[in-house]
DNA sequence: CAGGATCCGCTTCGATACTG
DNA sequence: CAGTATCGAAGCGGATCCTG
């Protein structure tokens, strides 16, 4: 793992600067629904419907879906791949770019895994 | 890495259950300012001054600042610590919960960084 | 099935001004 | 320095109706 890596720098302005590019870059994951959207493209390991999509991410409707994933597209996160035919058949899988998220992703996956290991058994609920 | 690890499920309602699951934890980390706070955070190795997450968060302000630091806090994800002294001091750490997500930062900064370079040097700027 | 368009109320965000 | 208070703007969420 990288956690040991050294970002950190001497040069407070450099710091600065490196601080704005990294804001910067993750500016496109914002969105409430962006990184499930990508925790759930991952885990599929493959392609995933719309309604698929729609499924497994529990609390979203239709139009927060569509506007997510259209932005996620548009920042080359995710691809969109429209099979003409009736009923219409809509893909979305991980891009090159998105793919390479695979690591922080899998790792927030395994923090949300053992977290909820943590809390959910609580010595609270044996009264 | 954990890339090649399967999350997925031949049960279609259980890989539903762990969706919904995964959603939930995640759920601490929506905000639009949490996780470049906790980049910044785990990029610094240490705790950090509130004024100095503001100037090394361009766009932020302070309310918005103090606002997801103030759920980051409550959700166990950061610590805030009082120096009673004038003028105020108040610096904000990583808790244990923080720091595992060590990885999942540290795969993002990556990420970033990656992304910063690929799309930095655009052959369009040559003319 | 996978959207798109619009309306509406609610929540979050952003900028400025002010306080201990 | 590290916050609060306030207010307008933007984003989110739900419902409804429509298209191919």
């Amino acid at each position: 793992m990288t956690t040991d890596r050294d970002w950190s720098c001497n040069d407070p302005q450099k710091r600065i600067e490196w601080a704005a590019a990294t804001t910067e870059a993750l500016r496109v994951l914002e969105g409430k629904w962006k990184i499930i959207i990508l925790c759930q493209l991952f885990a599929a390991k493959g392609p995933l419907r719309f309604s698929e999509l729609e499924r497994l991410i529990e609390g979203v409707n239709q139009k927060m879906l569509i506007q997510q994933l259209k932005q996620l597209e548009k920042d080359d996160i995710v691809r969109r791949t429209v099979y003409p035919q009736v009923p219409p058949k809509v893909i979305y899988e991980l891009t090159e770019t998105g793919f390479a998220l695979g690591p922080s992703i899998a790792a927030l996956i395994d923090w949300a895994e053992m977290k909820r290991q943590r809390t959910v058994p609580t010595p609270a609920d044996c009264g």
